[in-house]
RNA sequence: GCGGGUGUAGCUCAAUGGUAGAGCGACAGCCUUCCAAGCUGUACACGAGGGUUCGAUUCCCUUCACCCGCUCCA
C-alpha cells in the first residue's frame, strides 16, 4: 500500500488533517476530523476498558503470576518543574548540539572530544567522535593526513593536550570536524530544547518556567502515595493514565508518526523486585495480544526485545511492539509502544533525588560540588506490606504506548484495496477500510433501498433504535451500491438495508463490508445482532 | 538542521507572462428494487509574503507545508 494513498483517503473521509491548513499547516501537528475522532477515541476506549475498567480484580488473568488490581488516573500536563529534573528529561531534553557545514552531521557538544596538536607552526584542535577506545588512534590518523604526513612521520606532531570535550574549545575556526577536510567547519553549539517550555502566572519571569509534559509516566510516580493512601490498593497493581504529551521533536515525519504532540496511554504496574520479572513478561505478551484482537495481525506487527547492550542499567528487559508502517523501508518497524522493566529507579529519583541511569546500583547523581545534581521530594514514597509489614521500594513495569501511532497503524492495516462487480456486473476497484468493529467510527449505516413506497420511514425507525446504543448513519440520497462503497471508505462493518420484503416479512439485509455477504434479520433485532457482533 | 523534489477545486491531475480546465467527489433535482461511472443543474482552486513587469498561477527571492535521502530522536 502506498503512503499517499491513506494519506489522501484520510483528509479527504475527514480522518485526518493537517493542523491550522487554512494558514499553512504546522510542523509536527495533526488534527482529528470527525471519523478520526471517533477512531481515536474508540481505541482508547478499547484500551481502557481492556486495561482497567473491565479488568477483573479477582480472577488471575492467564499468564499472569497472580491476580492484580487496575486504577486509572488524570494528572495535569503542566508539572512542578522538579518532577522533570528528577525523572532525567531536563538534563537529557536540554542537549547542545553542533552541526559540520561540510560532512552536513550532527553531534552533540560533550560528546565530541579532541586533542589540541601543532605541526611546523600551525595549531589546531582535531576532533573526533568515534567510540572512546578508538578516539587517540583517530586523532592521530586524522592529524597525520590534515597535516600530509605518514604514519613514521607520527614524532613530528606536537600534542598539547589529552583527549578533552569540545566543549573547552572556544575558538571553533581553528577545529578539525570530526568528520571534516578542512578547519572550522562546525556551527557554534546550539540548544535543542526537546520539552516545551511555558510561563506560569501572568506576570511569570524566567523564574516561572514551566515545562508541558514529554511523557505522561511521571504523573504516575508523582501520585504514587495519594493513590496507595486514598484507594486501599495492594500490591501488585497498576495505575493507568491517557493523555497528551508534547516534545519539540527535531524531525517530525511520516505522517502523525513523529509528532510534537501525541497522545499516550500508559500504565505503570507496582510490584514486589521478586517478581517483576515474571510481570514484565506479563505485561510484554498481554500488549502485543491486544493489538493482535483489535486486527493488527500477522507479519507488520513484531515483539522485539531489546538486546543487552541497548537496555538501561536499572532495567532488565524492554520490548517495542513494533508495526511495519508503509512509509518505513522494507523491513523496517516503527515502535507502536514500549513495555519497559524500570526497577525502582522512577520511585527512587523522586524520593531521594536525581539518580545516575549509568551506576549500578543506582546512586545519586551529584553535581561539581558533590551536592546531588538534582534534589528529590524526600518524601517517602516505600511500600509497606501489611501482611508481613515488610517495606520495600516497588519495582516497576511501564507498558508505554501511543495512541495517535496505535490509531495510525490500525489505518495502514485496514486500508484494503480489493474488487467488487458493479451493476451491470463489471468488476470495479474498491477502497475499503477493513477496521475492527470495536473500533470502527460508525459501527452500521442504514438505508431506504429506495426513497420511496414508506421504505425510509421504516428505516429512520431503526435507525433511531439503534443510535441509542450505537453510532450508527442513516442515508437515503443516491444509488444503494454508491452508498455501500461510501461506507466501505469509513470502515463502516455493518449495512442495514429496508426494501420491499421488509414490508411484507419485517426483515431487513445486514451486509458484511469485507465480504460482501448479505442476510436477513427481523428488523427488532437489529440492535441484539448488532451487539452481538461487536462485543470485544 | 542539510541536500533533492513537490505545492493549481474536497481528491487525482492539466494548461498558460494577458484573469485557469477535466475526471472523480460534494450538493439540489430527476431516474433508480442491492454493490460507485444514467440525466439536468450548482458550488468550489493557483500554499503565504515580497520583487520584476503595463500585467505574475507562470520568472526571481523569502517563507510555510508535504515527500525522499542524510542527520537527529527513542
Amino acid at each position: 500500500m502506498e503512503m499517499d494513498k491513506l494519506v489522501s483517503l484520510c483528509k479527504r473521509r475527514g480522518f485526518l488533517f493537517q493542523s491550522s491548513e487554512i494558514y499553512g499547516g504546522l510542523n509536527g501537528f495533526w488534527d482529528y476530523g470527525p471519523l478520526g475522532v471517533e477512531l481515536k477515541r474508540n481505541v482508547k476506549e478499547a484500551w481502557w476498558r481492556d486495561m482497567v475498567s473491565g479488568h477483573d480484580d479477582l480472577g488471575v488473568p492467564a499468564g499472569a503470576p497472580e491476580a492484580y488490581e487496575m486504577v486509572g488516573l488524570d494528572c495535569s500536563i503542566i508539572m512542578h518543574p522538579q518532577v522533570w529534573k528528577c525523572s532525567g528529561h531536563y538534563d537529557l531534553f536540554h542537549d547542545f548540539m553542533v552541526d559540520c557545514r561540510e560532512s552536513k552531521k550532527r553531534y552533540r557538544h560533550d560528546q565530541v572530544k579532541g586533542r589540541w596538536v601543532s605541526h611546523d607552526g600551525k595549531r589546531l584542535f582535531v576532533a573526533t567522535a568515534v567510540e572512546d577506545e578508538q578516539q587517540r588512534s583517530d586523532v592521530q590518523q586524522r592529524a597525520l593526513k590534515y597535516f600530509n604526513l605518514r604514519g613514521k612521520d607520527a614524532g613530528d606532531l606536537t600534542w598539547e593536550t589529552d583527549l578533552v570535550s569540545l566543549i573547552t574549545v572556544t575558538d571553533l575556526a581553528q577545529v578539525l570536524g570530526p568528520d571534516a577536510k578542512q578547519l572550522g567547519t562546525l556551527t557554534p553549539p546550539r540548544e535543542f530544547n526537546l520539552m516545551f517550555k511555558t510561563i506560569v502566572g501572568a506576570l511569570g519571569g524566567e523564574d516561572d518556567a514551566a515545562f508541558l509534559r514529554p511523557e505522561t509516566a511521571q504523573g504516575i510516580f508523582v501520585n504514587f502515595k495519594n493513590v496507595l493512601d486514598s484507594t486501599r490498593v495492594r500490591i501488585p497493581f497498576g495505575i493507568a493514565q491517557t493523555g497528551k504529551s508534547f516534545r519539540n521533536e527535531i524531525t517530525p515525519r511520516n505522517f502523525t508518526f513523529r509528532s510534537r504532540e501525541f497522545e499516550q496511554m500508559e500504565i505503570e504496574f507496582f510490584c514486589h523486585p521478586d517478581s517483576s520479572f515474571q510481570w514484565y513478561q506479563y505485561w510484554r505478551d498481554r500488549r502485543l495480544k491486544w493489538y493482535v484482537d483489535l486486527g493488527l495481525a500477522g507479519d507488520r506487527l513484531r515483539l522485539r526485545e531489546h538486546s543487552a547492550d541497548e537496555l538501561s542499567h536499572y532495567s532488565c528487559g524492554t520490548s517495542d511492539i513494533e508495526y511495519a508502517f508503509p512509509f518505513l523501508n522494507s523491513g523496517e518497524y516503527g515502535e507502536l509502544e514500549g513495555v519497559a522493566h524500570r526497577a525502582d529507579f522512577d520511585l527512587r529519583s523522586h524520593m531521594e533525588g536525581k539518580l545516575d541511569p549509568s551506576t549500578r546500583p543506582l546512586k545519586l547523581e551529584t553535581g561539581p560540588d558533590g551536592k546531588p545534581r538534582w534534589r528529590g521530594s524526600g518524601k517517602d514514597l516505600s511500600y509497606r506490606d501489611e501482611l508481613t509489614n515488610a517495606r520495600f521500594i516497588p519495582h516497576v513495569i511501564e507498558p508505554s504506548a501511543g495512541a495517535d501511532r496505535a490509531t495510525l497503524a490500525f489505518l495502514c492495516e485496514a486500508y484494503t484495496e480489493d474488487q467488487a462487480p458493479d451493476e451491470n456486473g463489471v468488476m470495479q476497484t474498491r477502497i475499503v477500510m477493513k477496521l475492527h468493529p470495536r473500533i470502527a467510527p460508525i459501527k452500521a449505516a442504514v438505508f431506504p433501498l429506495v426513497k420511496k413506497d414508506g421504505m425510509p420511514e421504516v428505516a429512520q425507525r431503526i435507525y433511531r433504535d439503534l443510535k441509542r446504543n450505537f453510532n450508527v448513519f442513516y442515508d437515503e440520497k443516491g444509488a444503494i451500491g454508491r452508498r455501500y462503497r461510501r461506507q466501505d471508505e469509513a470502515g463502516t462493518p455493518y449495512c442495514i438495508t429496508v426494501d420491499s420484503q421488509t414490508l411484507q416479512d419485517q426483515t431487513v439485509t445486514i451486509r458484511d463490508r469485507d465480504t460482501l455477504r448479505q442476510w436477513r434479520v427481523n428488523l427488532h433485532d437489529c440492535v441484539a445482532e448488532l451487539r452481538q457482533r461487536l462485543s470485544p
